[in-house]
DNA sequence: CTAGCTGTTATAGTATATGTATAACAAAGG
DNA sequence: CCTTTGTTATACATATACTATAACAGCTAG
């Protein structure tokens, strides 16, 4: 598990650790069960403060990605399971991210193609 | 070209501004030379700053939607095209949210099911 | 038992973003 | 002339993001 920090990111560093690690739990690379380093271990390793590390973690342990045991650590569980709210938020940025797109030329055959050659390279 | 406000969004004011402007634009409810309210005026129908208005028009200026002609007002443009940048932002976007739905346990087909719903409601 | 590592909590500081409030200026237009 | 306009400046409040440091209590290896 390789996690990097672009510190001149507008997105958060916390947010980039949550992003990197639902990669890994999508790719396979992190699986249930697996054992996530400590906050301080990781901090150091990425040069950064312990507590944007434990933000990071507590964001996944809220959204169902993890478990944290105490002074035991913290390990991946089976994940989130989708239901109507997160289904509305996936509707709301999908149709946001498309509203733009059609604002910029972009017709519904052009976006049906990038959206068919994004869900495949995840695939 | 009714615009409202949700003063309890995570959505800052300017962008929810700038994301309803985007909107009208595509649904054809503004079109190429119509004219846009004064920031002052704009700002007192909504009950907010008029900086946080002339935050949004200066945001809609910059991404190619409207240009601001100083005291003579602030028209609508034909809009911005696309380029690679945009469409790297794009598929950012939607690698991001695609990612995480699978991560929720959404498979390929459903993804396509909502994103061909969502197209259609758009179109 | 001791020593070190652990998560947690608390406090404090800096920087940036967001929104408001107020004021002043110059230019456009009736 | 007078109002409205965009623009600019300053100031304030709040929230977020990140860092720094410290302390506490529990676990575990030596």
């Amino acid at each position: 598990m390789l996690l990097s920090i672009a510190p001149d990111s507008d997105t958060p560093i916390y947010l980039q650790l949550r992003h990197q690690i639902v990669d890994a739990l999508v790719s396979g690379e992190l699986r249930e069960g697996d054992q996530l380093p400590s906050v301080r271990q990781l901090a150091v390793e990425l040069g950064i403060n312990l507590h944007t590390v434990n933000k990071a973690y507590k964001v996944l342990e809220d959204e169902g990605y993890l478990r944290i045991y105490g002074r035991r650590g913290a390990r991946i569980t089976s994940g989130p399971t989708y239901n109507d709210d997160y289904l509305q938020q996936l509707a709301d940025g999908l149709e946001r991210l498309f509203t733009d797109a059609r604002s910029h030329g972009i017709d519904a055959g052009q976006l049906r193609q990038i959206v068919d050659e994004t869900i495949n390279k995840g695939a």
